[in-house]
This record gives C-alpha cells, structure tokens and sequence, in this order.
RNA sequence: GGCCCGGUAGUUCAGUUGGUUAGAACGCCAGCCUGUCACGCUGGAGGUCGAGGGUUCGAGUCCCUUCCGGGUCGCCA
C-alpha cells in the first residue's frame, strides 16, 4: 500500500466508488453536524470532501480538533453521492471517501495569521511574510502555476524556432551603464567587486562572437533600484535572446510569434495578430505622448501648433499645442472639466484648455472666442470633431506638451471607461533616437543603450547631427507596458570608437570599459540583434494582474527586504573581514 | 529624497460634530446538531485604536513629530 496517497485530492469520480485509497492534504475547512462530519482535504491538484461517520465516534472526535491547514492521511472508502448532494463547484463532486482512519503529518497552530481557504484581502506585509501561507490560497497558488506553464511555454516555442538555451555567468563586472549593480566583494582580491548582471547583455553577444547562431535564456537579472507596481526591487527574469546575421525584422519575426502563442494559449482576450503595429518613436510620441502607449485607448493626440500662428492667443504663442478631441463627452459637467484641469495642473500643466462642440458644430467654452471660424474648420478637420465632441488643448515647449497631452489622454479614457479588458494590444516602437541632448551636462548622451547600430552606420555618424541620427533600437510593448527593449548591436569597433566619442567617450574608455566586446569584435564579428522581454511582465499581463509581486512566489517588498526570510541580513564580523569591507554607517541617533 | 493613500480584535472593516464600558463579520475556544459544502444555533475569550508628544474637563476622532506598508515622481530597459 501508499505510504502516504493512492489518488490526489482532484482525482476521484464515480468510476472509484466502492475502492479503498488513501488522500493526504491540507484540512482546507471542516463541517461538525453532530452526528457526521466534513472534511473539504485540499492538495495541489483540488479538493475532496472526506466524511466521518456517526458510527466512528472515536475518528470524529479527532477529526475535529485537528486544526485547519494541518496535513493529514487519511484512509477511506470512495461512496457515491447522492444525486442531490453533488457538488458541481467540485471536481471531485460526485463522490466523498468516508474515513476509517487518519494520521497528523503536520500539526497546524489554532491561529492563522489570515485564512487560508478565502480570497478575502490580505495585509500585503502580513502576506509576504507568511508567504507558504499565502502561496497556498488558490489565487496566487494558480498564478504560480501559471508562471511555471508560460516559461514551458515559452522555452518550448524558442527551442522549435531553432534558439539554444545558454548559461552566462552570475558573478561578473559592474556594466557603467544603467541602473545601479548589486556588488559582492571578492574575498581573494582585496578591494575588488563582482556586479551582479543587470542583465548577460555583454555575454549574449560574445555567445553570438563565439560561432553560435541562436541563444536564449530565461535569464535572472538584478538592478539595484525603487521599486514599482511593475518593477521588482532586486530581481526578476527576462526572456533574453540574440541571433546572428539577424536584422531587426528577423528578431519581430521569432518575438511576435513566440509572444503570440504564448499569449494565446493562455487567455481568452483578443491578441494581436502578427505582425504587430510598427510605430516609430517620433510618431508615439506626437500620437500617444509617450514611447509605450496604450492601444487598447482609442483616442489620438494631434498637433495643431500651426494653427495658432495667425490667431492673437497669447497662451498658446510661441508653444507646441497639442489637442484631443473625444466623442460623446461634451454633456460632461462643468465640474467634470473643472476636474480635469485639476489633474493637468496637478501634474506640471500651467493650464487645460477645453472647448465643446455643440449641436450646431460650434465650438463653446472658455477659449472659443480667440478661435475665428478658418481655424475652427482646421481644427475639425485635423480631428476629425463633430457634435458632442470636447476638445483639450495642451500648449508648452514641444516635450512637456508631449508629456501632458500623453497624461491627459491615459486619464480622459479612464474617466470615462474607454480602455476595454478584452484585448491584448501588441505593438513595436522602432527609431529611436540614438544620441540625445543632456540638458543637465549641457552635452550629447546616448539616449538608451550605447552598443546599438546606428541607422547610416558611420556614414550616419560622421555627416549628420547626431541628434537627428535614429537607432536600430526598439521596444516591444503590450496594453501600456513595455515588455522589453532590444536592438541590432554595433558590431562594427570603428563605429562603436565613433558613437562613444560623440558622447565624449575616447578610445581609451571603451577599451577599459568594454574590454571584451571591443577585443572580441576585432577577430570578426557577426552582425547580430536580440532582445529581452520581461517573463514577470508577460506573466503579469496574462493573469491579468495590477502588480509584480502576485506572480512571483517569493518576492521582496518595496524596500527590497525579503520580510520572511529577513533579507538583507546582518553577517559577522569573521565574514566582512575575510571580504575585506568595513562599513561606513551615518552616526546612530 | 519629494508627493499621495493607508495603519482600530487573529483577519477584513465600521466608528457621526471630540462625549457612557470602542463595534460588526469571519476566524478561534466551549456546547448543541445525521448531509453539509460560505452549514446552522447558543455562549465565551480576544484591543497599547502603529508609536511619542500636544490641545481639551474629555482624543480612535483635532494638531505636531515619528515608524511601518502600498502607489507615484526622482531613479530605471
């Protein structure tokens, strides 16, 4: 016989009625009617109802003071239930196994810290601290699952497409750009770190330099920065690839299909199909405001700066102006509008302003009377406005009224419930720019990743303004958030040597810095392009969830403790002096 | 580091203009109940109202400081 289960609690169907077995699990819940008494067991799989009888008191009266979520063995006969008392809610409904003995495996406190077999809302600290506890209730247990299937998944539909999964290194060196490292002092080199990868970005590529044609890997990454709802302090894991003698629209190919399928097989939403919508950046940004748009939002924002070059409004003077013109919105209140302002001054708006449109195809409001008739039909032309429309206008310099139009349309669609549940919206931001201006430092600084070719390659680099130069440089983003950024990799040294030094970089700096990739493009290198989209975003998404951490099993909260674990921790005097560090604390008060 | 929201029983929450002994539901404990599956019924235990200070005859409630959690900006692919 089992030592501990012949079935799993989500097993047993008519067809076992009349068997023995034997069902280990959690005590989800217990039912005392006196005479007879329910036991829902729960493991992994689901939940069966155990049952004691009158006739074995002695069983009951144990059964019943054993505390809930303890594990327990129970043996037992499969019965039938009656036709009446089938629950349908249950895999397992049609039956129940009427115990005939039982074992404590593991005995549970009386008082749980929350309860275990409800959804009801939970303290996120007191959840992550008790987070066997909390993985066990079946929202997030299911979430986990999901996690686990979509990276089968996903390593599934990249080993078909032909891409090898490959290790890189833990500890490494410090990456000078981007986000903070997570350092680990080295104790056989006093003095000397290893950084903690951001992400194998420098190793992808060697992989691609060493002869190998296709690499990916569900690859953790570590960044030492504040946390948000879509941002996990510490870790997380991206789906990194990279393929050589690839172009951009190789690496959109093997991405939109595996992120499709992946989506797919997983929700009933709409997904996009593929290919999925090209936008370059330029156009997101005049469009939507910002470079990871909403698609799922279906207003626009237009440029009508032009307009206001002959009319006397001083407030638009001298501004980009921004306008968005949603339909069936002028019945709004004034207060409606009143509140919008609200919000765009709030955040950094020196004003809103808004117009209706009425029956008549007038426009009303504040500002119609500095708006003589030619420039109303342009700007009904523009927007394609009609009756019931309400037009906002945002004027600034051009990245500020980039910035708040984007605000202000996010908000006006979700005031007015405009961005539906129902879909997936996949779409590709390419072109952006490669340098751009530091206001601070008054120089050019890269603007995202420093090793991306460069359109024009060094044609590009010496003849043009390096701010109008564009990049092999693209982001894949889904619903708003941005799944991941990729590129097509300078391979080239010389136009590497050429990009640094317009950021003001020498020679002597990038072979310091990037010793191997320098070294290593100089005995022939593939040109080659990848990508890393976020699993925890993916999984994010998919479960439909509003943060991180319900997909992640064991995550840190936002200051980046591990409150169960006790993360960081304190360690002893003997371990910081064989590493060699001492720390410099700010007085204690 | 800035800003916003929150912290009341084990849990989720309510708590009026500052006014009697701070409540409910679930959970827990005891008892009753032979068919429940959110079982039902009776009774009970359980509170530093995050902490400290202040105003007041009187503070869960008002003021100040501070701690903790979340969100967001800064930061960040």
């Amino acid at each position: 016989m089992h030592r501990y289960r012949s079935h799993n609690c989500n097993q047993l169907t008519k067809e076992h009625v009349g068997q023995e077995v034997k069902l280990s699990g959690w005590i989800h819940h217990t039912r005392d009617h006196g005479g007879v008494l329910f036991v829902d067991l729960r493991d992994h799989y689901g939940i069966t109802q155990v049952v004691s009888e009158i006739e074995s008191t002695e069983l009951k009266e144990k059964l019943e003071h054993i505390h809930k979520e303890s594990t327990i063995c129970v043996t037992g006969v499969v019965e039938a239930r009656p036709e009446d008392m089938v629950n349908s809610a249950l895999n397992t409904g049609e039956i129940e196994v009427v115990a005939k003995t039982v074992e404590v495996l593991g005995e549970s406190k009386a008082m749980l810290p929350f309860e275990v077999s409800s959804d009801e809302h939970v303290r996120e600290d007191l959840r992550l601290k008790y987070r066997y506890l909390d993985l066990r209730r079946k929202h997030l247990h299911d979430n986990i699952i999901l996690r686990s299937k979509v990276i089968q998944l996903v390593r599934e539909k990249m080993i078909d497409a032909g891409f090898l999964e490959m290790q890189t290194p833990i500890l490494t060196v410090s990456s000078p750009e981007g986000a903070r490292d997570y350092l680990v002092p080295s104790r056989v080199n006093p003095g000397k770190c290893y950084a903690l990868p951001q992400a194998p970005q420098q190793f992808k590529q060697l992989y691609m330099t060493s002869g190998f044609d296709r690499y990916f890997q569900i690859a953790p990454c570590f960044r030492d920065e504040d946390a948000r709802a879509d941002r996990a302090p510490g870790e997380f894991y991206q789906l990194d690839m990279e393929m050589a003698f690839a172009t951009q629209e190789d690496v959109f190919e093997v991405i939109e299909k595996v992120t499709y399928d992946v989506f797919a097989a997983f929700t009933d939403k709409k997904v996009s199909s593929y290919p999925f919508t090209r936008i370059p950046y330029e156009e997101a940004m005049l469009k939507y405001g910002t470079d990871k748009p909403d698609l799922r939002n279906p207003l626009e924002i237009k440029d009508i700066t032009h307009v206001f070059d002959n009319l006397d409004f001083k407030a638009f003077k001298n501004s980009t102006v921004r306008i968005i013109a949603v339909p069936d919105c002028a019945s709004q209140a004034r207060r409606w509008f009143d509140r919008m302002v609200d919000f765009a001054t709030e955040n950094g708006a020196k004003g809103l302003a808004w117009l209706k449109v009425n029956e008549d195809n007038e426009f009303q409001g504040p500002i119609a009377k500095f708006i003589d008739d030619s420039a109303k039909d342009e700007i009904m032309n523009i927007t394609g406005a009609g009756a019931g429309y309400a037009l906002f206008f945002v004027a600034d310099k051009k990245k500020e009224a980039e910035r708040l139009a984007g605000l202000v349309r996010t908000e006006l669609a979700e005031r007015l419930d405009l961005i539906g549940d129902d879909s997936y919206e996949f779409c590709w931001i390419v072109d952006f720019p490669m340098f751009e201006y530091n206001e601070e430092d008054k120089k050019v600084d890269f603007s995202h990743n420093p090793f991306s070719m460069p359109q024009g390659g060094m044609d590009a680099l010496l003849n043009k303004n390096p701010l109008d130069i564009l990049a092999y440089q693209y982001d894949i983003v889904c619903n708003g958030v941005e799944l991941s950024s990729g590129a097509v990799r300078n391979h080239k040294t010389e136009v590497m040597l050429k990009a640094f030094e317009i950021a003001g970089y020498d020679k002597q700096v990038v072979e310091s810095k990037f010793p191997a990739l320098y070294n290593a493009f100089q005995y022939g290198a593939p040109p080659h392009a990848g990508i890393a989209p976020g699993i925890d975003r993916m999984v994010m998404l998919i479960a439909g969830e509003p943060n991180l951490r319900e997909v992640v099993a064991f995550p840190m909260n936002s200051k980046a403790q591990d409150v169960m674990m006790g993360a960081p921790g304190e360690v002893s005097q003997q371990q910081l002096r064989e590493i060699h560090v001492k720390f410099d604390l700010p007085d204690e008060q």
